[in-house]
DNA sequence: CAGCATCCTGCGTGATACTG
DNA sequence: CAGTATCACGCAGGATGCTG
């Protein structure tokens, strides 16, 4: 059966953003490439506390994921030392839009201070 | 410090969704109050197929989280046999236009069929 | 510099049984 | 009906160390 009955779309959103920092690795590539260590030095955990940063395996593992979905492109400059590059494809652009408004919505929703528990309230940056 | 340094808000909206299906629980209850029972029938794994339906335990812990963050509300009727309704808060219903763009642009991106390889390909059905 | 290989751990999720 | 109690498991994610 070709009918490929279609997943809820929420469905495969979650399943496109699982993961701590996919989300926020779009978001830190809207403005343009970056390499492997910028985007990790600019993951830091929360803002600047917990730890350094995020094990290169998970980042790896993220960038991967997000590659072989096709939001963003790795480009190898082949040369050494290393210098690689990622940046967000045209599906990963139309998909800041969707980003901004998460942003938006918890910037207003989630900071604000009339939370009876902000048990959730992560920590920071 | 009161300093509260603010969390990137896209960690805070991770956080807040979560767990495979409080989006979806929030989009089911964007037409209006359903009951326990209603929820775990309408979340059914995918579409219809791999099992019957989301174990208790996790539908009831969904529901305290997005009860405790104050997107839901329970309705306890205190009658016999049980009668339980949860109903999207002020705050549940103004996150609705968020789960729509989701839904809308994981429409277009992930349900379309000029994905090069889709190998997130939600099961489905 | 940009990863990969390994080990380890917490917890989210599933399944089943039981209760008010 | 609307949950809670238990047990078990897979896997995301963290910490190191190593390599081309």
């Amino acid at each position: 059966m070709a009918k490929r009955e279609r997943v809820c779309p929420v469905a495969a959103f979650q399943k496109m953003i699982s993961g701590k920092y996919k989300l926020r690795i779009v978001w830190d590539l809207k403005n343009g490439a970056r390499r492997y260590s910028e985007i990790r030095s600019g993951l830091l955990r929360g803002a600047a506390s917990s730890s350094p940063e995020i094990a290169p395996r998970v980042l790896s593992r993220e960038l991967k994921a997000l590659a072989s979905m096709g939001l963003i492109e790795r480009k190898d400059y082949g040369v050494v030392p290393p210098k690689v590059e990622y940046k967000l494809t045209r599906k990963g652009k139309s998909f800041v839009p969707v980003v901004a408004a998460i942003r938006k919505w918890g910037d207003r929703h989630l900071m604000a201070p009339d939370l009876p528990q902000t048990s959730f309230a992560v920590a920071a940056e």
